[in-house]
DNA sequence: TAGCACCCTGCCCGTTCGGGTAGGTGCGGT
DNA sequence: ACCGCACCTACCCGAACGGGCAGGGTGCTA
């Protein structure tokens, strides 16, 4: 292995991609090509640098992991040949399930070791890791609509608020609701707040 | 000043800590002498290198900010001659006036240019940074009671399924209810649950 | 001793919610 | 052409909620 393994790192926080790309240019094989704050940021500079693996923060922006996820998988679409190792604080299995079943080659915890880190870049890279994907548990997957419904009554907002706000009915804001909550699987909109929270949707 | 910025790191995550260390050993004027990933190894790591500045990052564990702001509190209370600099993720204005109460010199939220956070460890260590305090905006104080009605109401449980556990009466919960509701201002329970993860109570 | 904070309970009332049924449109794929 | 899915709307009804009221009690502290 001659070359040296190419990575771009994206992550909204200035202060983790300068400490990584500090930590990954320590290493010999290892050089960063790259980085990107945002997911149009990371999608152009993946396909300019044509790294081996792309480093890739769920958590892109106050949205959750929802960007971070959505991109995984258009990055994986796009560039089969880069490796997209999930870096993220949450410890959800849901998550890093959602991101191995988009294609994702693996997943740091960020509270990781260092050298457990450099392993994992190395081991994509080589293949010699290989990620068992195992089909799906399918985290809840919403709607659009359902995501802003879900935001607004977050907020505090009753269905009829919820209608004006959204421009819609508000038999059509409960037929949303009822959709989120089988989604979720709760019953009461209390806990459609804490159940999103969880799973980092909201 | 002939002496180095002497600054001791407080985060949860391997990387963050790496990170930083690798960013700040780079400055000719400060050294990193320290770090820790728990309340309990800051405080006697701060008490065993005595720094100048600490950085915290507010969110030490899946608990929320709670934990950082605690800890906060503490090193400012027994090593008042180091400067406490908050760091973090949250966007959130009141976290951040809630860690000044506490005695912070400063914060810097995690995507922050890194020529502004050596801007503002150099600053609060010569004191030419100051932050004004201004008293307090208080964050609201639950009771014990309240707290645990919370958690039960952020679980879904109606008012007389939480009477059922907490072993009251549903005119009680109901009670309480109103109680946390007038605190954090709020007027649905969906609110609360949203307010209260915001806040880091829940 | 009085005051205060916390905790507990009951009743009222109008509003909102949760869940059901029963429709409608439009769009994209097989 | 058909199916599925997202989206929209309307009706019903019992349960739950939100916000008032009016009272209990304890325990701690000034």
């Amino acid at each position: 292995m001659a070359e040296r393994t190419r990575v771009v790192i994206v992550d909204d926080h200035t202060i983790v991609r300068e400490g990584l790309r500090s930590i990954l240019e320590l290493e010999p094989d290892i050089t960063v090509v790259g980085h990107a704050a945002s997911p149009a940021e990371a999608l152009s500079t993946v396909a300019a640098t044509q790294p081996d693996v792309v480093l890739l923060d769920l958590k892109l922006d106050r949205d959750g992991p929802v960007t971070g996820l959505t991109l995984c998988g258009d990055l994986v679409a796009r560039h089969p040949a880069a490796s997209v190792v999930v870096l993220t604080t949450f410890h959800d299995r849901t998550l890093v399930m959602e991101a191995l079943r988009r294609g994702a080659k693996g997943y740091v915890l960020k509270d990781v070791d260092v050298v457990d880190l450099l392993k994992i870049i190395r081991g994509v890279r080589t293949g010699s890791l290989m990620v068992h994907v195992a089909s799906e548990p399918d985290s809840p997957r919403l709607t659009r609509r359902e995501l802003e419904i879900m935001r607004l009554l977050a907020r505090g907002l009753t269905n009829r608020e919820i209608g004006k706000a959204a421009l819609i009915s508000d038999s059509t804001v409960k037929f949303h609701v009822r959709g989120i909550m089988r989604k979720l699987a709760v019953h009461h909109r209390a806990e459609v707040v804490y159940a999103a929270t969880k799973l980092g949707i909201l």
